[in-house]
DNA sequence: AGACAAACATGACAAAAATCATGTTTGCTT
DNA sequence: AAGCAAACATGATTTTTGTCATGTTTGTCT
């Protein structure tokens, strides 16, 4: 299924943001670079890369969702991240040489540029402006994963509900509106972020829906109450 | 409290461990490194750096046991890993260029060494194999922490306390006698690894005590039957 | 040694969350 | 449009875990 329907996508939001990693190399290894590539694009459910699997190079997201995943022991999905337009993808596991640890699959239809790994290590040799920004990109990773065993360790299901709501917020924003989440999460997906069972998730999302915290139609949600969200989650930042 | 007080360990761990992490570095440079690291001992409770402040450079400890640990938004405290002798210490913030995210308190009495940031630095930026080694360090990380995310999320406390007692192990090894845990932590420490309440932690422990899986004799562990510990951890690999 | 505080332990209870069961809605496919 | 499966929803119940209360042990300081 994880196939290559090649076209040359358009790399404007890779040069937005991933070219952000890239932004002190030369010039012309920019333009090898854009040679080097292959585009993809991936239907809905679709896996860009398997946990287990070797990698074989650095991906870039050009438009789309991805959720990064891990396999439970007991077979059960935990959603480690999400991915959005212009964020690189595969990085961890190119990095430190071994296979990957999480697997990535299409939220919606996706398109993905892959980087041959012999390029991409080549440049990381040579430019050290390069690996700077790796090691910027995998510290903040690292922050950010060390917050969330904090609050999976610490707080009750419902400020965790409200806070993956405001983490996918944050991650693909609002719709025209300016209060439609733009993403569309099944209910288990949502467990499976704030590790809880899916009842569990339905159930909190219903009675913040009660609450007029949020408004469910569907599978979008609608935020009516930033605040009173914000509060929900009980962060400290 | 987290006062030098200066002298030279000799840096046989350091030789070991962080070095390899300097494998590639020219000799010269290392000899740089000699003059200019700075070490200290600091006593159990005293903390290496605190979460929040800005860090001036990179630690290596030489001896002792060091915990990383986070506040939670109620004030309670996580534990985030576990440093040994030979390990880096205090780089995930230099890297990412922000504040510390986590403190660094010794468990016992500690020997640190310190390399202040500027000489870190410019290595880094000379050397892109200790940029690699770094970026290894980090993604390893990274690894870990997801696999600590996927396990709080959706294994139960037993399996946690007793994942935290092989994670223990792990790190600090056994005794001479080969099965007493060689570390000595509190209950509520290891709570805060489990993310769990210290009377559940304390309970837990005491019915892997009736089970013989551990024998419990003041802080010491002894791990009586590391099969049954494994088992109860329910662990993939 | 005695005093004192901190750590450890255990019971009782309450709260949180998972599980099981059973419908209902939704979105596809034919 | 009918049929069907997946997703969503909700109630009832059990299990797990946290909290509170109350002792006991341990180690340290004088």
């Amino acid at each position: 299924m994880p196939f290559e329907h090649k076209q040359n996508l358009d790399c404007t939001h890779c040069a937005k943001r991933f070219t952000n990693v890239f932004c002190n190399t030369q010039y012309d290894t920019l333009e090898n670079l854009n040679l080097e590539k292959i585009c993809s694009t991936y239907k809905k459910g679709e896996s860009i890369f398997k946990e287990g699997t070797r990698p074989h190079g650095i991906f870039c997201v050009n438009f789309g969702k991805i959720k990064l995943s891990k396999m439970g022991d007991d077979g059960k999905e935990q959603i480690i991240r999400l991915v959005k337009p212009g964020d690189p993808l595969g990085y961890r596991a190119i990095l430190s040489g071994d296979k990957y640890s999480s697997s990535a699959v299409a939220i919606e239809e996706s398109g993905v540029c892959f980087i041959p790994r012999e390029f991409f290590m080549t440049i990381l040799e040579k430019d050290s402006s390069l690996s700077m920004e790796m090691m910027k990109l995998l510290s903040d990773d690292l922050r950010k994963a060390e917050v969330q065993i904090t609050h999976l360790a610490q707080k009750p299901v419902r400020e965790r509900v409200a806070e993956a709501l405001l983490f996918i917020k944050e991650t693909y924003g609002f719709e025209a509106d300016g209060k439609t989440i733009d993403a569309s999460f099944s209910r288990e997906d949502i467990a499976n972020i704030v590790g809880t069972a899916t009842e569990t998730a339905i159930r909190l999302l219903s009675e913040m829906n009660k609450d007029k915290i949020v408004q469910l139609s569907g599978k979008k949600i609608i935020i009516l109450d930033m605040q009173k969200l914000v509060k929900t989650a009980n962060l400290c930042d």
